[in-house]
DNA sequence: GGGCCGGATGGTATCGTTACCGTCCGGCCC
DNA sequence: GGGCCGGACGGTAACGATACCATCCGGCCC
């Protein structure tokens, strides 16, 4: 930065206030500033800045998978709604294990975020502490924590399976089965499980028709080899329920191969409304948790707390929306 | 850190030495030390210790999209051989455009990452020159640049969908269209038309049934749609290769709207060998391009580099693997 | 014309950690 | 017993930017 100044005929605090927004420098200093410092190939150093001003302008999000689509259309949203406001996003991943967040959260604060995102509400005991003691505004998303830490955008997975469950009840169908959500892992789909345990009881239902898929990201292979046992063991099942669209896309696979008829003799229904649900043949029934929404929130959520709007924290609570296609009519 | 170091009774520059992996501190020390910081709750400042140590242990990595299983694969790849030496990595998108790119390393290199691995070869002239001027390990990835910047793990999607026309040809087909690929942001997606167009002259056919699919990240969507203006205008093809798996399905989901048969009438061909070519029915052939093991590669690449083995530039060509199924059988 | 104001710029200390260099001390060798 | 060695720990300066305060100067008001 001193050769930068020295170049441009400056000092070095004018060079510092020429790569900042809104400083006082002349358009005309600026650019010779910003030349100079081309020609030179100087980068700024962003680590000295962050350590001197205390501000890193970035936000930590932790999600449970890279490759999820709705967590990317989240992590976008969140990005989008950030980034008019200079603030980048430090992203991990935690392969839905709770002690791997726990490591990552503990990286994350040391890289001193402003503020930090994290998927589920569910952490390990230290985690959590650390969370609390962080001095940043937390958002935890996708669920509604029972005791959140801070703030939360999420909604109900139970709630939004109790819609589709609902749906499947209406139609006059019974033998209503569910796949996944078995792997205590995922805590998101564990509670979709339980939700569509909940509906069934109170529609006074067999709740037991209950397929175990294997341990989070669920595949599509581990959803058509979870409908291969259910047709195997359970063959008068009236319709599925799926812990996502793409198990229950592997599962509507399967029915293709053993030529069982979907939605004839069998509806199926999925979670997340992904891209596949909608273009398969047939269309599969889903859940839209609106991902993309829940960035956004939780971006505008972020820069209203960092500018200081009070310190109470807010749950926003999101609506999936049921989303019926052909594969459950 | 003072505070802890006062609490433990040692001076700070223990407590700095505890905080590292092989610094020489009495094991009990150590963890009366750590008990300390955690009953402060202190976290450790990672900015302070990148600018006095010059060191932030973070390799930075581009990808073209958050959401796409293939570069997924590779930045877990990526990630899995780093974490051993304690590297971390610091990802960011670029929407498969350039100018997004060009500030996107801009933003990184700030962050003083210890090497740089970026998606593809083709770059805006000012990126070229910082990443040339970084002083780090430059690594592109996924294509095998002309003029490379510095190490390249990559392949030819050229070659790579000359093999896939070459297995139609096989087979007697030889009216065959390509979907996609048609976008200048999508430089793979161009690169593979283009091996297609230079396949296909090669074995005298005719190489102009191209059909547009939009701006990338190609869906399946426009896929399906694609696969619609192609049936619509040029009926006779007998195979057709799309620009990836997800556009294949959409393809032929819309083959299965239609009722035209495939393989009977139509074959259809991917690339990327996606979960969804493996499982849907029929199961599609593809072109699998190892994307974990360009991970892996890059990762020992970076590992053996930053150990100061020599410092001339290597070019690690993998292999893709043309993988055949029922779609075009 | 003197005083005042605000935009543009400069100087200095400092953010929290670690590189570098010392010190201390117990053990071992000749 | 003196010398040497190495493990464990401490003191000080410095990494490269910016917060904070000071300065300078042209323009405007009364």
């Amino acid at each position: 930065m001193a050769d930068v100044a020295r170049v441009a005929g400056v000092s070095p605090m004018t060079v510092s206030r020429a790569f900042k927004r809104d400083a006082s420098v002349s358009e005309a200093t600026r650019s010779a500033i910003l030349r100079a410092a081309e020609d030179l190939g100087y980068v700024f150093d962003a680590t000295a800045s962050n350590l001197r001003s205390q501000r890193t302008d970035f936000v930590a999000v932790t999600i449970p998978s890279l490759n999820n689509a709705n967590f990317a259309e989240t992590v976008s949203g969140l990005s989008e709604g950030l980034k008019d406001r200079g603030l980048q996003i430090l992203l991990g991943y935690t392969n839905y294990d709770i002690h791997e967040e726990e490591r990552l959260i503990e990286q994350l604060l040391r890289r001193r975020p402003e503020a930090i995102v994290v998927t589920g509400g569910r952490h390990t005991d230290r985690a959590r502490r650390m969370l609390e003691n962080a001095g940043i505004p937390v958002i935890e998303t996708w669920d509604l924590p029972p005791h959140p830490i801070g703030h939360v955008v999420g909604f109900s997975n139970a709630a939004a399976v109790r819609g589709m469950v609902d749906h499947f009840v209406a139609r006059g169908l019974t033998r209503i089965a569910f796949i996944g959500g078995d792997a205590d892992r995922d805590t998101r789909g564990t509670d979709r499980r339980a939700g569509f345990i909940a509906a069934m009881q109170s529609h006074g239902l067999d709740a037991t028709r209950l397929i175990a898929a294997g341990i989070p990201p669920i595949s599509m292979r581990e959803g058509a080899d979870a409908m291969g046992r259910l047709l195997d063991t359970l063959p008068d099942t009236q319709a599925v329920i799926a812990v996502s669209d793409l198990s229950a896309f592997g599962a509507l696979t399967e029915c293709q191969r053993r030529g069982v008829d979907v939605p004839g003799r069998l509806s199926i229904a999925g979670f997340g409304d992904y891209e596949i649900g909608a273009i398969c043949v047939p269309p599969l029934s889903t859940i839209n948790p609106h991902p993309r929404d829940i960035g956004a929130r939780t971006a505008a959520l972020i820069l209203q707390v960092l500018a200081g709007d009070g310190t109470q924290t807010s749950v926003i609570e999101v609506q999936p929306e049921l989303t019926i296609r052909q594969s459950s009519l």
